[in-house]
DNA sequence: CTTATATGTTAGAAGCTCTCACTTTGACAA
DNA sequence: TTGTCAAAGTGAGAGCTTCTAACATATAAG
C-alpha cells in the first residue's frame, strides 16, 4: 500500500504521510465496518487499519468514536434524501405513486445500508444528538407531507395533512426495520413490496 | 453492601460469598444500565459493579457479553408479550378494540424502556441471534394474526390475515420508534395515540 | 463428615479509546 | 528561493474494557 489513490490534491502523491482526505476515507472505512460487523463490532480501530492510518489520526478530524459515528450516518442521511428525491423522478405530481415512490426508496435504503439505517434510528440514537441529524431528518419529512398534501388537495400543511403523514412515515419506517432484519421478514410470508406499499397508501390517502 | 437480600435458597445469607441469584442479578443490571446509558454506554464492568461482584463473574454465567444482553432481552420480549396477553383481557373478543389494545400495549413497553425495545430490533440485532429470540418474537405474532383473523371473520391464518396482521405489526412497530425518540416525536405534531391506534385499525381492518 | 460441583475471586493478557509530545509536509509571506 | 507556521500525521502510553486461567469457598448429596 504506496501511491496511486485519493485525489483531493493537485494531481498525485509524493508521499504517504498525508492521507489527502483522510476525513472522507475515515467516513467510509466507518460505514464499510458498521455494515460488516455491527454497529457494536465497529471500533475506530478498524477504521484506522482499514484507512490505513495509525489510531491516533481520526483525532484530528472527529472528537471523538461518537462524533465519527455521526459524521457517517448524517452522511448517509443525506444520500438516502437525494434517493428519495431522485425516486419522484418523473412521476406525475399529486398521485398516490409520488406517496409509493417514496416509501418504495425508503425500504431499499434499509435493505441495502441495514447497518446504517438502523443506526439513523435504532441502536444509539441516544448518543448521537447532534441537532444537525434532527434538522436533516425534518427536511425529509417535509418532503413527505408536501406530497401527502398535493394527493389529498391541500395547499398547506394541515393537522391532518401531517397526521397522515407520520402514519405512513411510522408504516414505511416499521416495514424497514421489519425487511432489514432477516429473522423478521419471514413472518410476513410471501408477498410484494409493491402490493403492500400500493394498500397501504391507498388506505391513508382514503378520506 | 452485606447481608439481606436476594432469596434463592432457604431463608437468609450468612455470608456474600455467593450472591443467591446472580445470573437474575446481572440480568437487572443490565436492563439498567441499558436504559440508563443506552446500548453503546452498557459495559459488563458496569453491572459488575451493580450488582457487587468481581468482573470475572458473569462469565461463570454467560458466554460473553452479547450473550448476557440477549438473555437481558429476551427477559424484556416475555414481559412485552405478557403484557400485551394481559391488555387483552376482558376487552370483547373479535373486535377492533382488541387489536387496538395489543398495539397500545406494544408503544406503551417502547416509551418504557425504550433501551430494551430498541435492542430488540434495532441496534445489535446482526449479533443477537439467538434462535429462541425468534421464536418468541413468532410467538407474539401469532396472537397478532389470531386477533386479526377473529375481526375480519376468519378462521384461520389465510395470506389475508397475514398480510394484514404483518402491516399492523409494520406500523405499531414504527410507530413506537418514532414515539420512543425525543427527537422525532415532536414531527408528529399534536395527537393523540388512542386517534392514531383508532384510525390504523379501521382502516387496516376495512375490506 | 467429606467431598464434588457450582459459583465466586484475583491476576493478567490482549485490545480499545483517547491524550500528549513530537514529526512531517504543504502553503504562504518575505 | 527560502523560512516559518499550521495542519495533519506518528508513537508511546494511561486507563479503560472483555475475557481466560488458576485458585477459593460454600452448598448439597452421599
Amino acid at each position: 500500500m504506496d501511491h496511486a489513490e485519493k485525489s483531493k490534491p493537485s494531481a498525485l502523491k509524493k508521499s504517504n504521510y498525508h492521507h489527502g482526505d483522510l476525513r472522507a476515507g475515515l467516513i467510509e472505512a466507518t460505514r464499510q465496518l458498521v455494515e460488516e460487523k455491527g454497529p457494536d463490532g465497529f471500533s475506530v480501530s478498524d477504521a484506522c487499519r482499514l484507512a490505513g492510518v495509525s489510531t491516533a489520526a481520526p483525532y484530528k478530524h472527529f472528537k471523538d468514536k461518537s462524533e465519527m459515528i455521526t459524521a457517517m450516518v448524517m452522511e448517509g442521511m443525506t444520500r438516502h434524501r437525494d434517493n428519495m428525491v431522485a425516486a419522484l423522478g418523473d412521476v406525475p405530481p399529486a398521485t398516490p405513486a409520488r406517496i409509493k415512490a417514496l416509501g418504495r426508496e425508503y425500504v431499499e435504503f434499509a435493505l441495502k445500508e441495514p447497518g446504517v439505517f438502523r443506526l439513523k434510528f435504532g441502536g444509539f440514537t441516544d448518543r448521537l444528538d447532534d441537532p444537525k441529524l434532527q434538522e436533516a431528518g425534518e427536511g425529509t419529512f417535509t418532503i413527505v407531507l408536501h406530497e401527502v398534501a398535493a394527493c389529498i388537495g391541500e395547499s398547506e400543511i394541515t393537522p391532518d395533512v401531517r397526521r397522515r403523514g407520520f402514519m405512513l412515515w411510522s408504516f414505511v419506517h416499521g416495514l424497514s426495520f421489519l425487511l432489514a432484519d432477516p429473522k423478521l421478514t419471514s413472518m410476513g410470508g410471501e408477498f410484494d413490496l409493491e402490493d403492500i406499499l400500493d394498500d397501504i397508501a391507498v388506505r391513508m390517502l382514503a378520506p
